[in-house]
DNA sequence: GAATAGTGCGCAAACGTTTGCACGTCAACT
DNA sequence: AGTTGACGTGCAAACGTTTGCGCACTATTC
């Protein structure tokens, strides 16, 4: 590897003229730093930025932690990262979590042994205190779910809100068996997408019944027995509303195993969008459409000024909440009569 | 930040005797290495990955670029090689390169600049000369795709032999006109897969009709765009079959579009598998399906190997080739008469 | 003609870690 | 008692870059 002294040798100038002609902002001649350049590209020099990082303290790495990169919801806010860190002249470390606090907090040791310049996590369903010590000298920010155990700020959605618009308009259309998938966590997150579908029932003067909520490892495999199971009981529900973006897809599954070429007898509403749920049999998925792009630009720009400010901001505890929506499409009706 | 020195000071003991007591190879007393232990976990020490990285001249950052996150295909791969890494202890550099061969180089740069241990890449169609100047001495190992500029072996799949079978199978269920979508580049893995169209025609004494071969970039929008062109041709294809991941999502897109709730009247075969195809109408979309977690899988071992041999074993240029299926549903039937 | 300011560049220290070498101690040999 | 070896530790250099300070030189000003 060539280094910054070769340069300076070569050219019979110092390693100091090298770096300035090359950073290009301090007084160096102009025809000094033709020379240096013409003869760092000659050489295919390309800076050590381990060496860089260790001098300044921080490196141009930026961490994302995802429970899951398959799923097209992260998979879209890995996207937007991605494109604003190549933006901002970051690089992205990817790290994939699986929901387990234990894989999370190596990651996030690692991170921060890198000294990276900045975190964005969607926090696993128990962050360990750990991770949350060792974020505590790192810009951090959250994404969609929200640990008390980390001193950061959140970009999110109104949880609580989508969740109640949903409900709510499958209670308008007629529904009063309504079938919930939520994933179990700690968070914030999961509790405030309960409370919205309660509140639905309850501004209605109705509420949920038990064996219609089912709470669970926000993994496809829940959604998918979960759904299953309900499909079964007796008295069925007529709908079943998806809390979850890995839910939704196991919910899909179940549907899909349990009516075959049937058309579908249960109207439902995904979390999430996806290119596939407009595919979905017989006019398309009816889902709780995410800002996911807005939620990934807006926590970016979050960090980037954390990261800019140098820690002059305290670390503000504050949530920001961006609106979802509801797309319509053929898999939500009114209820069919049940003979 | 607590450096090694500062636990030695804390002990009063040398930071040569620190740093050997956490790696534990060398000859330290049981009793040192205990206290150096304790004090660091104490301190909450985290060793200076980049300080590491300059002294042994090489970091633990694995490269992974891929065109496109979003894709199924990619993501699939991305959690694979993000599991490897983890058991590895690498961590993930992920760069989207958007099939951009500019961006590509740039990324390649930041890589090269980090002294990454490793890469992977899906090269873009056209990878720049500079680029593969930049990896002559980085590990690389190819994904799915091949690139001459770089020299590297590759992780596949026999591209020629998957479309022989697909078409093939389309040919020998009765269909004639067979719409093809591929993705165009410079890479033999496009060509490859014409080929294997062409042959499987070739083979029974036929040969594809030139309005039905539609090349375009490797995007969902051509996959689209040639898809609903094909359509309002004034002799339709009685099937599709898509060669590229992204292409089968604008596939499907313009089918839906074209026939809105009506059940297609063409065959499809899709490319790659997604959660999703299973619930494509009227009983699933045939694929052809790839080994993705094989290939990512196959590619990181390969990539360790190179790592761990120190370049000793010389760049090779083979090609991995790994096995295809074909998986049928709903949407492969032979071809509906026309009136 | 001397003081001042500005320009272009080099010296050397610093970032945190690893590692080859050497030093001292102690036990086990001859 | 002297030699050998093993063991535990410290010293100092090295990795490649950045940066504060200082030096030499030129141009400007009184």
């Amino acid at each position: 590897m060539v280094t910054i002294k070769d340069i300076a040798s070569a050219l019979g100038v110092s390693p100091s003229t090298v770096t300035r002609a090359l950073a290009g902002n301090s007084r160096i001649s102009a025809a000094t730093v033709h020379r240096v350049r013409e003869q760092a590209e000659a050489m295919g020099y390309v800076a050590d930025l381990s060496a860089r990082a260790m001098q300044s303290g921080t490196s141009a790495l930026l961490g994302l932690l995802l429970p899951d990169i398959q799923n097209s919801f992260y998979a879209g806010m890995a996207r937007t990262v991605a494109e604003q860190c190549r933006k901002a002249g970051y690089q992205l470390v990817l790290a994939v979590t699986e929901d387990d606090p234990e894989i999370e907090q190596q990651h996030i040791r690692a991170l921060v042994g890198a000294r990276c310049a900045g975190v964005l996590l969607v926090p696993s369903a128990k962050v360990s205190v750990a991770s949350g010590r060792l974020l505590s000298n790192v810009p951090t920010v959250q994404l969609v779910r929200r640990s008390e155990t980390l001193h950061a700020c959140c970009v999110g959605i109104d949880d609580s809100n989508a969740l109640a618009t949903a409900t709510g308009l499958l209670l308008d259309l007629g529904h009063r068996r309504i079938g919930i998938l939520l994933g179990e966590s700690q968070l914030d997150t999961a509790c405030a997408r309960r409370q919205g579908h309660e509140q639905a029932y309850a501004s209605r003067g109705l509420s949920p019944e038990s064996e219609l909520v089912r709470v669970g490892a926000p993994r496809a495999r829940h959604g998918r027995d979960a759904t299953a199971a309900m499909l079964k009981l007796s008295t069925p529900p007529t709908a079943i509303v998806s809390a979850g973006a890995a839910l939704t897809e196991g919910m899909l599954d179940a549907v899909s195993d349990y009516f075959g070429t049937e058309e579908p007898n249960v109207s439902m509403l995904g979390f999430g969008d996806s290119s596939a749920f407009r595919w979905w049999r017989g006019g398309g998925l009816s889902t709780i459409t995410l800002p996911i792009a807005d939620i990934a630009a807006t926590a970016c720009e979050r960090l980037f000024e954390r990261i800019d400010s140098k820690g002059a901001s305290p670390a503000d505890n504050t949530f920001v909440c961006l609106d979802t929506g509801i797309v319509l499409r053929g898999s939500t009706a009114p209820p069919t009569v049940n003979v």
